[in-house]
DNA sequence: GTTTGGCACTCCCTGGGTATGACTGCTAAG
DNA sequence: CTTAGCAGTCATACCCAGGGAGTGCCAAAC
């Protein structure tokens, strides 16, 4: 781990024969199956010394001295890097995508949980996805709905097609006059602002000049502070019972860690949201995290691949992969990104202009 | 199993005895065990002349020859219809359930989901919970909204505060006057009405009243549609990985099975909704299935308590715990119906009138 | 200098054999 | 009917040796 050479030609090859192979069998790799199964054109006992070398590099680790190698996360995270030839969707998956989204929901809740559940059925593994973010969003419309002297409902339409909606108890009666006059201001004067640009202030102000009481003030004000709400994700995750199927989670501690992590709504999130928070431009490439990146130990077996979506043009959400470490990145990435832009594109479609 | 004579009432106790030790070991008990532990003022060698007549009447089974004894499906079926002590709630556990009810959503769809978190920390098993099924709720309000010429919304409220809502694009401009011209016709004509009550009919006749155009017609009964749709089970299930805890589980591929099972919406809806669709009356009382009696046989190690909960008083859903058939029945059934019993209340206080 | 074959060594895994312990069922005596 | 005692059964744990996969090193070949 001290140095780390720049690796040479036959090197990168034999790592990333060794990544490869890992990856398929889940069996660590010794210098005589490599050698056998591809063509390296050198004996077993030259790759023994390149393999060595390999591990004092840090690329590559041994479960117990007389085993074959397993990759690090350096080991992986060279191969994402710069070994890995990179995959393409292939025409079963890119049908399957489209099919998915042909008939997806127009509820944005909806299609996020139709996403991960397509995406962990290709994928095999875990996925998760992060809705965006409410305050990018642009107004559309609010109406607050009589439903009785003393009960309205209020709905706030933002470009997301997401109308957060609430019920509210009057301490006194309103009139749905007073009602729809103030929704009327309200559509008015706000059409097509971005929601984080709505000052409390501005509420007020519209309120006071249509005549709204404070009561009704304050539940215009809680319905927008509902609809731009960012700390309530608007998470979904399934295929969690595809990481049965991997035998590196066959060891029932891990795995029990792994599933009280990804419970945990707030963890889970705060595990994707890097990708948000992050300085890095989104440029929608997948992003992957290998092994101990990620930060929590619980996951120190894990990769998680990361790809924004956007929609609009600033509304950006994420979606992921969570696996184990020996997992197909290629693919996932492929997989991961051709899913990001059909879910971008669908929620374009949708969109209510 | 061929014949079912009537347990005297030392068998009986033995029996008891038996799966209330088996419950809390999850060790097959013998004959010295039960002698020592428990005050039966017998000989163990008695103990196991009765024991050996309990497995033959099908009650007990051996896992093996020189093991000592578990319940059968029957011999838990006694015990829970005859044999075991009722629980109350403890304290400890009424104060949660109601902490959380105190706080819970207004919105029928997250309180669901809140309920099987609650259920699932509480009994350290999978909690499911079915809403209540829409078409059984008081229409209270439709709305079009005007977003656009071309776009509109429309919100359906009904007793359960259940909001159906959907984008609809018009192929011709429509005026915002005309939907509020047939909302308030919609309103006042329908107002309180049960929503299974509700036909296509009358919903023809008003939309011809208030002149709207066929495409709006459409839109409505859609939307009238949607709101009772009875085949969207609104369920949510949390705790699985509590499961992971139980022993009996540590067997991968049974864990797999179950999980699976339980991964699918559609099975999991059948499974507890037996309970809304049997003849039983819904006394409100919990209702245990166990192993076999489950049905699938992905199940046969399960157990499932499930207790009926309503709010109006026509609605009726369903709260369930599944977890292995050495559950504890009596905690599990007390707070089953305890939480149900909240969940009821705090749907009625919150329901919009 | 690099590559290669050979060889000794290490360590995991498996399978057989055995001891152990927790049961039961049976029998005969109380 | 109950009980003590005893023989028998079976799962589990344990030890141990053998096999196998793989490494590291060395000396010879290229």
């Amino acid at each position: 781990m001290i140095d780390k050479p720049e690796l040479d030609k036959r090197k990168a090859f034999i790592l990333a024969t060794v990544v490869y192979e890992y990856i398929n069998t889940a069996e660590p790799v010794g210098s005589v199956t490599l050698a056998q199964k591809y063509n390296l054109g050198v004996s077993s006992a030259t790759i023994r010394n390149e393999m060595a070398e390999l591990e004092a590099g840090g690329y590559l680790v041994q479960p117990h001295t007389s085993a074959g190698r397993v990759p690090s996360d350096a080991g992986y995270r060279t191969y994402v890097d710069r070994l890995m030839p990179p995959e393409q969707l292939t025409k079963d998956d890119t049908r399957r995508i489209r099919d998915q989204f042909r008939e997806a929901s127009r509820e944005l809740g909806d299609v996020i949980e139709q996403t991960t559940r397509l995406l962990s059925g290709l994928s095999g593994n875990l996925a998760i996805a992060i809705a965006p973010s409410r305050d990018t969003h642009a107004f559309k419309h609010i109406q607050l709905i009589w439903l009785s002297a003393r009960t309205s409902m209020v709905v706030v339409v933002t470009s997301g097609g997401v109308a957060a909606q609430r019920v509210i108890e009057w301490q006194t009666d309103v009139a749905a006059d007073d009602l729809t006059r103030l929704s009327n201001a309200l559509n008015s004067r706000l059409g097509g602002r971005i929601m984080q640009d709505v000052t409390a202030g501005q509420l007020d102000a519209i309120c006071a000049d249509s005549g709204a009481s404070a009561e009704m003030r304050e539940a215009v004000r809680g319905a927008f502070a509902q609809a731009r709400q960012t700390d309530e994700p608007g998470l979904a995750a399934s295929g969690a019972q595809n990481l049965l199927d991997q035998p590196e989670f066959h060891d029932l501690r891990k795995l029990r860690a792994i599933l009280r992590f990804v419970e945990e709504q707030r963890t889970l999130y705060d595990l994707v949201a890097d990708e948000l928070a992050s300085d890095a431009p989104h440029t929608g490439q997948p992003h992957v995290r290998i092994g101990h990146e990620l930060g929590p130990d619980e996951l120190s077996e894990c990769s998680v691949v990361t790809v924004p979506y956007s929609f609009g043009d600033r509304g950006v959400g994420v979606l992921a992969i969570l696996g184990p470490r020996r997992m197909p990145y290629a693919r996932l990435m492929a997989l991961a990104s051709g899913t990001a832009r059909s879910l971008g594109d669908h929620l374009n479609d949708v969109e209510i202009r």
